[in-house]
DNA sequence: TACAGTAATGGAAACGATTGCTAGCCACAA
DNA sequence: TTGTGGCTAGCAATCGTTTCCATTACTGTA
């Protein structure tokens, strides 16, 4: 019983009294063997403990029924809740799904995502951070169907989805103008990320819209953490004239600036407007509510799963398909 | 260049002009190969753009360098924050780590499980939910280095890890009752839980070590959501006498605790104090801020990568390690 | 020059599954 | 009795690596 290693198929094939090849069959419930010989294959499976190996299965049919998603942080609830979609609609069309947290450092990312798809996934979603395009096609095997989520990068022949932060920051921009705002400041995110530029081109823009002709003395750059967000809200609060609002970039950076307004005493909204990105769940709690640009995160990894499961199934068309989702402005007390 | 399938090692042989065998001896900096021709094949192994097949090579040497993590929900930072410092200590061992939330339901959980272990993994970190000890134990092979996370189960063989979560409840009970409150509510977890069981066992406790009967009514059953908590603390709100005190089992209950408290128009701590569990980002940025029983969760996932990097190098002592983690009572605002 | 000894290379056997092909068995019809 | 055909079961090849073992080439010494 408790002998050598891990018991394989030769060993319920010997059990049953069968072989190899027709224990094979009967487990995987192929057609030609006999209800008898199938039961006593089933039976000699559970009694021995069998389960079958997956490398040496997915070696040989050349699928692993699984694919791979890697974020930039597992800490973050945006990445976390769009995977929590990705993973229920993968799982509804037989997938199921592993993750991978690349962050740290670029060495450290392009080792993941290469271990993860170095055969062990049909396909990948893929939010990188730090890893140019140039490398990151060098680093994946050609044929495999990748969806990039939440990420923009040219020259990917890629399926992507991802949020219309553009407007969304127009969005933001516009509402705090219209409750006379001038002086924005925008906590910014780590210049290179698609999201990050797309969000900062939006500040202008919606700055341009409203006929305003902006700062640059009031774009911090920031990095999507909380001390970054916390550090360049304390550098815009010391601008003179005072800026009248802030903007975060992202969910995380906002928590530094909201401790940076409490820090310095400042009445929210009265002498500072808030707006964060992202409606994550303290956004409610806090006093007052942030207003925010709210992402549709469940959205994005439902959509992202769904783009990659067309490919697997190899109903898309060939050409990379590009989806963009919008995001909503909820306006809470800050603002 | 474009021919068919994956670029295999026989590919950068040929390529190079060498057997497959010095290819791979090659590849993998072994020792007897002549320099010129490491070279020739390195070179070659760029130009044809060549990535090792995991799944082969995890086949032929049995083992896999990577170590597979299960949790029930990714979208708590209870859990993320845990794996975060797992798979940093992970990789400090040379591991890569792959994430599977099982959540949803008890068959999904197994599956799950069943998937990571079929040969993909070196050892599991496992925070199960659904699934009974024996069931668990018959899912993996007899030989697989497993450490239990955050969860104590009677009856397995494995390595554990958590904290001491009953003296937890004991040190809020304590201190509430320091802070003159007597109706102390609880709103529970999800019975069945070991987590759950020993914040209530302790809540008993608590209260016996004060001197107080304690009231059965006071107690309500939750299941570690925030609709659960909600509902729980508005029927906890209703029992007469009022409780003066709520004590929330975990984070996320904890929110449908305080909305519940706001909905009622409750002033804190002066109509009712209010402790949670884990102190996660909003702890601090709510008015009042939320005194809570903080969870050392990085050092769950440290110490779990730990036990599990002891096994994995073979140097742990043959019966299961149990280590417990001391949980630290944050007092704030709320009571 | 011959020989021993070392270093480097290639052939081929694993690893554990799936699956194409072949062949045995049996029933039935001629 | 013999031929045909439909089920089933088994043999053996295969997936892409690593690694044991045998073999070859080369170095230095007697």
């Amino acid at each position: 019983m408790s002998m050598s290693g891990p018991v394989k198929l030769a060993d319920v094939a010997r059990a049953a009294g069968v072989s190899v090849a027709t224990a094979s069959r009967a487990l995987n419930g192929r057609a030609t063997v006999h209800p008898v010989l199938r039961r006593q294959v089933m039976a000699a499976a559970r009694k021995v403990g069998y389960h079958p190996n997956a490398l040496a299965r997915g070696l040989r049919t050349q699928r692993t029924e699984t694919v791979g998603i890697v974020i930039p942080t597992i800490t973050n609830p945006h990445f976390t809740e769009a995977v929590q979609a990705a993973q229920d609609a993968l799982a509804a069309g037989g997938y199921t799904t592993i993750v991978s947290n690349a962050a740290r450092d670029p060495q450290a990312e392009r080792r993941d995502i290469q271990v993860l798809c170095a055969g062990r996934v049909d396909g990948l979603i893929l939010s990188p951070t730090q890893t140019a395009a140039a490398q990151l096609l060098a680093l994946l095997p050609a044929r495999l169907p990748v969806v990039l989520m939440d990420r923009r990068i040219a020259g990917l022949p890629w399926d992507s989805v991802a949020v219309d932060v553009r407007a969304g920051a127009i969005a933001a921009v516009a509402h705090l103008v219209a409750r006379g705002r001038r002086r924005i400041g925008l906590i910014a995110g780590p210049a290179g990320i698609s999201t990050a530029d797309e969000k900062l081109d939006g500040y202008w823009a919606g700055l341009r819209e409203q006929g305003l002709a902006g700062d640059a003395e009031l774009v911090a750059p920031g990095d999507y953490t909380e001390a970054g967000g916390y550090a360049a809200a304390m550098r815009l609060l010391e601008r003179r004239p005072a800026p009248d609002a802030l903007l975060a970039a992202n969910n995380v950076s906002a928590i530094g600036m909201v401790k940076a307004v409490r820090a310095r005493g400042l009445r929210v909204p009265d002498d500072v407007a808030l707006i964060g990105f992202d409606d994550t769940v303290w956004t409610q709690l806090i006093e007052p509510a942030l207003t925010v640009v709210a992402q549709p995160v469940g959205a994005l990894g439902a959509t992202a799963a769904r783009l990659l499961l067309r490919r697997l199934a190899g109903e898309a068309p060939p050409e990379p398909q590009r989806e963009e989702l919008a995001p909503v402005l909820v306006v809470r007390a800050s603002t």
